[in-house]
DNA sequence: AAAGTATGTGAACACGTGTGCACAGTCCGT
DNA sequence: ACGGACTGTGCACACGTGTTCACATACTTT
């Protein structure tokens, strides 16, 4: 009957107690070998690794954040799962973080249960909390300062106490390629937007209408789009079928996308008619079938500058906060 | 000076023992007040939760883990960021466990320390972990069903002890597009594939050149792609600069896009001349650019069937593995 | 009225780790 | 030879919670 005993199945985790009776050794012992720059004899610090190698041993973690230290847990609440940028833009930070040793955990801020998620998610010490687009909740946004915990907003510039900000220079970015389409003979100028509650569509209005303003010329047109290709594709439709502008300035890649194919359908010569520019420079916007003229809203640039903030504001927790404003740059292809 | 000690700079959290105090009562009622099915007096309850609302107390997560239940901490490793296909089935899944109450940790898979991140991850104890695609190494596989850690893989089958798997039916579904092409009256057959390390660009191909040879027939021309559109674009450059095929299937829908721009841009009239298919049905497809027909391989159903899988090991850890196959669907667009 | 039962609560333990503190041992300089 | 500096290690405490156990109180039954 010893095979019966054979199996162990062994379901509990390894603990360093075990770990310390194997090796011969206290348990302290087994804690500093996983601690770097404690006090431990350099022999006896490997033997006690090989031992929990063999055991299948890792220190954890939960009794350890415990302890008092950081968590090196970070919370990244993304509005839109959907967008391309977003998604990208996630993708870079969730590397970076690995990289850092940090754990990110995802809230996606689209559900309907994204505020209980929030709150609950603050049961967990978190070191930080990273805002990516969308719009969380002011009262969590409170309740998190109001708990300390570090937060980073990126693409919505948030004003409350505690809170650090990443934002494009939106403004400058459709400025400059405003000027650039002025320069280069374009005359008259239309922009698709995005709902108003999008703070960054509202920004790159703004720049263009200034560029226009300092020429002496203003916006000929203007449809409402949703960030989306289908909402810059029937707001292409509608835009063209009442004006023939020469320039059409989009509030971002999808849009820009949308209505470019809502001009080919139309039959529109692009860019002989009619420049189509779009905003962030997602992976798409390089495809051939497009071939995107755009303002590149830098993602790794973004996604250094959190970090940055970051372990800034875990070196010093109390200091005042900061909005880092990442530079945008033309990105001149085939469309205009 | 009073003044000074109005600002107390709490940066400590509030613990459940702050709470009993201020509320007058021990702590174990705290405790008792915020575990469902606990006894303890319904007004007693209410009025300690309205103690810890207002001074902003949640139970510590780290601790409660401690205890011996469940972490509620599920690790997603995720193969490539990059692809539009996996960030959508990402952004699905995490949706479905933030309601579900539980909290994914990201896990970038492309980057270089991915292994030593997968690792270190596994210091925290996971109620599970969630492969995407892309391949762990197969120690880390083995380490992680070790130590007892559930493991779900979704679109790369892992024949592991303790490793449940979904996984939709490519065969199957190449398979009734070839047939479906072949019905329709298409008659010379090309393929662009993935590098053999996909496992599912394998499966694809296999489908296809069942149906081919059911028909009598075989494929006439092939190429490598490598799952993104401008490898696409170049195999589809090669292959139809070399062969005059009248339907081209490709491994992904990226690859499709970018062999469908190939096409156009070589004059190729689509889909009269000839028919251009992918596989996944990515947001893109739809994109009026491409009005791509292809396989819906379906991000809800698989994602449904993770939940599926997840809840029935979390309540029969010793149940023997499973496969879920999920059933593909032709889509029928503009460009067959 | 006594005995039994349902209800509510506090004390104490367990979870697994990091670390301050005290102590043992070794090496060096005078 | 002796005191001091240095190195290495175990003990014990703290972290914050969930939960068992025993106990106190109120209520019901014979």
């Amino acid at each position: 009957m010893s095979d019966f005993d054979e199996k162990p199945e062994q379901k509990k985790r390894v603990t360093a107690q075990m770990v310390a009776d194997a090796a011969g050794v206290s348990r302290s012992a087994v804690s500093r070998a996983f601690t770097d720059g404690a006090y431990l004899d350099s022999e006896k610090r490997v033997r006690i690794r090989q031992v929990a190698l063999e055991l299948g041993y890792q220190p954890n973690a939960l009794a350890a954040g415990l302890q008092g230290g950081r968590s090196h847990l970070v919370a990244i609440f993304v509005g839109n799962m959907r967008s391309p940028y977003d998604t990208a833009f996630v993708g870079h930070l969730v590397g970076r973080l690995n990289a850092l040793g940090k754990w990110p955990i995802l809230i996606d801020g689209s559900g309907a249960q994204a505020s209980t998620a929030v709150e609950d998610v603050l049961r967990y010490p978190l070191d930080a909390m990273i805002l990516r687009g969308g719009s969380m909740p002011e009262d969590l946004v409170l309740q998190c300062a109001k708990i300390g915990i570090p937060m980073i907003s990126s693409g919505r510039p948030v004003d409350i106490d505690g809170v650090d900000n990443v934002c494009c220079r939106n403004a400058d970015g459709t400025r400059s390629m405003t000027e650039f389409l002025i320069a280069q003979g374009r005359k008259k100028f239309a922009y698709i937007s995005a709902p108003r509650a999008y703070y960054s569509s509202t920004q790159r209005r703004n720049g263009v209408v200034q560029a226009l303003a300092q020429a002496g010329r203003e916006l000929m047109a203007e449809e409402d789009g949703d960030f989306t290709v289908d909402g810059g594709f029937d707001a292409g439709m509608r835009l063209l079928s009442n004006h023939r502008p020469d320039a059409l300035i989009c509030a971002n890649d999808a849009t820009a996308i949308g209505a470019l194919t809502a001009a080919k359908e139309m039959g529109w010569q692009v860019p002989d008619q009619i420049a189509i520019v779009g905003f962030d420079d997602i992976d798409m916007a390089r495809w051939p079938s497009f071939d995107l003229t755009t303002v590149m809203n830098p993602i790794d640039r973004s996604v250094d500058a959190i970090i940055e903030l970051l372990n800034r504001r875990l070196e010093t927790p109390e200091k005042s906060n900061e909005m880092i404003l990442v530079k945008t740059e033309l990105v001149l292809r085939g469309t205009h």
